[in-house]
DNA sequence: GACAATTGTTGTCGTCAACAACAATCTTCC
DNA sequence: GGAAGATTGTTGTTGACGACAACAATTGTC
């Protein structure tokens, strides 16, 4: 029932040229309306400017966020295990830390149990950046409930529970 | 009520060397759970691999097919109609033509109208070409059924119907 | 007809996922 | 105890993607 009525041939203007659809955003989506990855991709380019651009004064990225948080919550994990968790390549997560520990947030501990892994932890610095950078992504989160209204936002979060 | 509760320290083990929970996957995400953006950006990774993959079998991805499905519905529409409508950038959708035209399942023809754009068509051979995608994508929209649910599905297609 | 705007194109830059390879280190197995 | 295999952090490459700037050709406007 989702794309099955692409049988009826939606064709418009076949060979003739260009009316005034071309400005006009009334253009169908055809077979696209119905797919869920098309919705999610448009609502993630979306709902990361907005983070990107409400952090924007203290420089801090989706990605760069979800890090720190992790790593604030957890003192002590090495590398491989934030990485496991968050879903990004530990290729990517060196990046990363590189960049965090540069802005003196985050520090690498080398671990004396394992001595090729390092135990991560915020700095001090780090713990009070944090906690600003909480309150600027609740202001996003309330740009997101803005957006979709409240209810929605609580059960979008309730459908993807299972992805976090 | 979301990210408040940051106040009472979730510490665990602060100084000593890693306990078992590095492997484990008990990691606590602290104040990243209830934020709409990373359980939406986890999900859009696991519904573009899985495209990717049931797609895998005619190689087209999901920006691709998004081109193909609007073009097919919507014939002679230019270059700039069809970006402007899917929200890419005008210049990356000059490659993705490129791509698409070199497999011959889209044709540019020059419009006659105005000189400077192109009429977008599908070629008989993409009309025949998108039909079978679209069973494949229908094929993927039931994967994320299977993962989320017939109705949670439905929903979430109606809360985020506003960025379609 | 001069000037601004639009369309397609080319190019660069930075982010991100996916792989592959490597040295150092740990674990396992004999 | 030592060899073989696995793991961790690191470096590098590749390709998709969004953002931006510049350009020629063309159109619209004044």
């Amino acid at each position: 029932m989702i794309a099955t009525a692409a049988r009826t041939l939606p064709r418009k203007r076949s060979g003739n040229g260009a009316s005034r659809l071309d400005d006009a955003d009334e253009i169908g989506l055809d077979a696209l309306v119905g797919h869920a990855g098309y919705a999610v991709r448009r609502f993630q380019i979306w709902i990361f400017q907005d983070f990107i651009k409400t952090l924007g004064e203290v420089d801090i990225r989706p990605t760069q966020y979800s890090v720190l948080t992790v790593i604030g919550a957890n003192p002590g994990l090495s590398q491989m295990a934030v990485a496991k968790r968050l879903g990004i390549e530990r290729a990517r997560l060196v990046h990363l830390l590189d960049s965090l520990e540069q802005r003196k947030l985050v520090k690498r501990i080398k671990s004396k149990a394992d001595r090729r892994s390092h135990a991560l932890h915020l700095t001090a610095q780090g713990e009070t950046a944090l906690a600003r950078f909480k309150r600027l992504a609740d202001e996003h989160e309330r740009h997101v409930e803005a957006k979709i209204g409240k209810a929605n936002r609580e059960r979008l979060l309730q459908i993807l529970a299972c992805f976090t």
